[in-house]
DNA sequence: CTGGGGATGGGGCCC
DNA sequence: CGGGCCCCATCCCCA
């Protein structure tokens, strides 16, 4: 494009995006730049437009309409969300600012509502497959949202005039019942002096509270109604209530269409109402890379059915992770999967303190301490914690160093060995070699059922990414590295090169990866032998898997090797 | 760089 | 359906 752009380097910072959102988060809790206050029922949340605009499809349009009304004076807002729960509300902001949602369980439904509203898909989509609940189409998901959108459009009101004028107005929980959003701008100074008392406590509270009420409704309703009561704490401040009703009238007027809406009024009888907005934003599709969430859960037909009749019959086997999308199969796993990225480890061994993520994971710990091996090696006076540590070994017994690498021919007998000679690219000046026939090379006897799922390149490759580059383990679980520090060093060529190649892969999309590694694979099919990819699905060791994943790094090469050529 | 042990997270199976 | 248990893949660390 421009001149002088094969000059231009990319150096990626995977930890730029975590710790941008710490430091968002941490102007959130101390109110600082916070340009956009919400309330719900009295709460007070400040926030930043820029990051709901990014995380909400509802305050994205909401904003792009106000942008798009006028300058915008940028000035502070006041939104009232009185339909989202407060904890719901709360839930959600940690989830915008931390990419962590955390509810108890009780409050999945208020949230669920509230992601709904929002337009926060991949959160609501997480809830609805907690619940075990499929989106109902009902014909009003976009539409209703889009309608929505327009309504608030309208009600956009620039100027405190507006507000002050119908302040005063109001009460009725009947404009409530309609469902009230109302954004009016630059109230009043609301000095972020006190910004920290903004904070609602019901983040706090959330995570200290094991699972209680969400709000019932008719607390709620209390709140409102009471309208200034004495709360002393300048967190409510109910008065602002008022201030939607005659946004929120004029709305009605004007967005009849909208009348129906999910009455947070009687939210709690949900269990036959809330079907009804159980609508989602799919065809707008949008946050946060929604829109590969969408396809993937459309395509795990097992937790979306086919908008069928059905209802909660399906199995709750795969769902999606909140926090990384990522899909976890196996009924009640997605608990444990949690926690990795919560960091909870309500596990301690009662010996060493040591906490674990799982139960599982102390069991074998406590082998430790009792001195159990479970595993002998048959071959020698060795014993093993883990299984695998005993297969590892016998593999040293038996010589058989089944992993072969395609580009050195040099063969290792532990698979991760192999990968990380790979990664090393110690032997890419081999790479013109041909390959050495046989099969011997991957043959595992282990007749294992693959659990291999990315047979597809992208998968895999982008899997790959998560783990070492975007997602590093040190951020998630305190592991070996600073938890704090992102890596002042440049990752490293290999690592650049990777990560060049992910982006561009990214952006490519995956049928254009067929064409690249082709000749490669080629090779390995001769290779792989008479294995077809029908015969072990996924199976780990099957050549066919591994010639995926010979692709997967081939890939890499090339970014690898595109990335040096612009340097 | 490689070999080896250990840790962690995901999936399958079963209760 | 949730959870326990097991196995596997992968990563990390150390020698």
């Amino acid at each position: 494009m421009s001149p002088g752009e094969d000059g231009l380097i990319g150096i990626p910072f995977p930890e730029h995006s975590n710790e941008l959102l710490s430091h968002l988060n941490d102007q959130r809790r101390t109110g600082l730049l916070c340009d956009l206050t919400l309330t719900s029922r009295g709460a007070r949340y400040p926030t930043h437009r820029s990051v709901m605009a990014a995380v909400s499809l509802y305050f994205r349009r909401l904003f792009g309409a106000e942008e798009g009304g006028g300058e915008g004076g940028g000035g502070f807002s006041v939104c009232q969300l009185d339909f989202v729960a407060p904890d719901a509300l709360d839930a959600l902001l940690e989830f915008a600012y931390t990419a962590t949602l955390t509810i108890p369980s009780s409050g999945m439904r208020d949230v669920l509502r509230g992601a709904q509203f929002l337009g926060i898909q991949c959160v609501a989509d997480a809830c609805r497959d907690i619940l075990g609940e499929t989106a109902e189409p009902e014909g009003e998901t976009a539409e209703h949202q889009r309608a929505q959108h327009t309504a608030t459009k309208r009600m956009v009101e620039r100027e405190s005039g507006v507000e002050k004028g119908s302040r005063r107005k109001t009460d009725k929980r009947r404009v409530k019942k309609v469902g009230l959003h109302h954004i009016n701008s630059s109230v009043l100074n609301q000095s972020p002096a006190s910004p920290i008392s903004h904070h609602s406590p019901a983040s706090d509270s959330l995570r200290s509270l094991p699972s209680t009420q969400p709000p019932s409704p008719e607390q709620e309703q209390l709140c409102l109604k009471s309208g200034q009561n004495g709360d002393p704490r300048s967190i409510r401040e109910p008065v602002r209530d008022a201030t939607l009703n005659g946004g929120l009238l004029h709305w009605l007027h004007e967005g009849p269409r909208i009348a129906h809406p999910p009455p947070p009024v009687q939210p709690l009888n949900d269990k036959l109402s809330e079907d009804d907005d159980m609508e989602g934003f799919v065809d707008d599709g949008m946050l946060m890379g929604n829109t590969s969430i969408t396809t993937s859960v459309a395509e795990r037909g097992a937790v979306t059915p086919a908008v069928g009749g059905g209802r909660k019959r399906k199995s709750q086997t795969p769902q999606q992770c909140p926090v990384c999308q990522k899909i976890i199969h196996g009924a009640g796993k997605l608990p444990r999967h949690m926690r990795t990225h919560t960091g909870e480890k309500p596990f301690q061994c009662s010996a060493c303190g040591v906490r674990f993520t799982r139960n599982d994971k102390l069991k074998i710990h406590m082998r430790k301490h009792t001195g159990e091996r479970p595993y002998p090696c048959p071959h020698c006076p060795a014993r093993f914690l883990h299984s695998y540590d005993l297969k590892n070994h016998l593999s040293l017994h038996s010589g058989a160093r089944p992993f072969e690498c395609p580009l050195c021919h040099k063969a290792f007998a532990r698979e991760d060995h192999l990968q990380r000679h790979r990664k090393g690219h110690s032997c890419l000046e081999l790479r013109t070699r041909r390959p050495r026939r046989g099969p011997e090379l991957v043959e595992d006897g282990r007749g294992d059922v693959g659990r291999r799922e990315q047979s597809n390149p992208l998968e895999a490759l982008s899997s790959q990414a998560h783990s070492s580059a975007f997602l590093p383990h040190t951020m998630l679980d305190g592991g070996s590295g600073s938890v704090a520090g992102p890596p002042l060093m440049f990752p490293g060529e290999v690592e650049r090169g990777r990560s060049f190649a992910l982006q561009a892969l990214a952006q490519l999309g995956h049928h254009r990866l067929a064409g690249y590694p082709e000749l490669f694979l080629r090779g390995l099919e001769l290779r792989g032998g008479r294995e077809a990819e029908g015969e072990d699905p996924g199976g780990t060791h099957s050549p066919a898997a591994l010639r995926d994943r010979w692709a997967d790094e081939v890939e890499e090469e090339i970014g690898d090797e595109e990335a040096d050529e612009e340097e």
